[in-house]
DNA sequence: GTTTTTGTTGATTGACGAGTCAATAAACTT
DNA sequence: AAGTTTATTGACTCGTCAATCAACAAAAAC
């Protein structure tokens, strides 16, 4: 009984469930039925939608990248000084939208995806050179010359503090991983001589 | 033609093999016929050996992180301050011998097994308690209360440096790893008030 | 010199899973 | 109302792969 307009749904259904099953698996050797079953359909119309098992990773994706992106942006658009962009970067990079363990987990999954899959290792270097540049950007006025390492280092942090978290038990310390990473930028930005 | 004292041999070599072919491939995804054949033997002698593809990953799991600990322990060796140690400690986590191209591809896998995998996850903990352990160990009389945080930061920092160097393209620069986690410590430990 | 142990593999089994297809049905179009 | 497009699925194909087995070979033990 086909209700028009379906497509939009069952794509964005296909791609929560991809994200709920890798992340709950915690690994990418998840079947497309399984993804299927949870959006409620039949892997044949998974199939119709996205072509392939591929295509449905890369979705999903896009997605969660999309999600962050939406993140950074929103914690930014209050923001006016330099510092407190720093800040909004930072802190958008651990909004509970994004910093949840299934998500974590399908991101460090993606993670390894991109280490196969060109599209994918694209999308992920995307991600990576706005987020330096963001921080470069931001950084300069307070750090001059150390803006690159500085936006470098904190960039590795983010993504080592996220993947850390994929492997504690418990559910993610949103509060600990932000200090973490706070005191990281509080260091760097006391300018001395 | 079977020469007796065989089974180490082959063990060494098949552990080498999977974390070559893990590290080229990206990906867990590989068979025990491409392990075994690069390894220079029948799949068939593999699971002989170690029973299943499971144990295989676990034992070059092993010999990644008995590596790395070698490696930080050499390092150690010579270090007699706790600042000294403590730089021996970073410095050993980007030696040469770890932090290759393959081998941190491999890392990068072997934390996504960790998920699956209730025996490597267990292994990971391991390390990454007794990182934590001495660094903070190291870093007590240096920094006082702060010990905790830095440790976790600094983990979190090396992680993230690593899991960086298996997606940048090219071979992984350890000068500049090693520039990163350095200054993230020199800023922590310049002494204030 | 026969039996046992160790080493080794080709062939096979059995399961599983991505992707395809034919068929069915409900909407929209003309 | 006939035809077209969109939605949907059960059944099937075809390939792959972990794991097993039967068999063979050489050294060691007795």
């Amino acid at each position: 009984m086909p209700k028009l307009g379906a497509e939009p749904i069952r794509r964005a259904a296909l791609v929560k469930a991809t994200i709920e099953t890798v992340g709950e698996a915690g690994s990418l050797e998840v079947t497309v039925a399984q993804i299927a079953r949870r959006a409620g359909m039949s892997s044949a119309l998974a199939h119709h939608y996205f072509g392939s098992k591929e295509q449905i990773f890369l979705a999903a994706m896009r997605s969660i990248l999309t999600l962050y992106g939406a993140e950074v942006r929103g914690a930014l658009s209050t923001a006016t000084t330099a510092e407190s962009r720093l800040r909004a970067i930072v802190s958008g990079s651990f909004a509970p939208g994004s910093f949840r363990r299934e998500t974590i987990s399908a991101w460090l999954n993606f993670y390894v995806l991109a280490q196969t899959l060109p599209e994918a290792y694209r999308l992920l270097r995307v991600y990576q050179r706005r987020l330096r540049s963001n921080l470069r950007h931001e950084l300069r006025p307070l750090v001059g010359a150390r803006a690159e390492a500085v936006a470098r280092g904190l960039g590795a942090l983010i993504d080592g503090v996220y993947i850390r978290a994929a492997l504690a038990d418990g559910a993610p310390d949103r509060a600990y991983a932000l200090k973490i990473v706070t005191e990281y930028l509080d260091r760097e930005l006391e300018v001395r001589e």
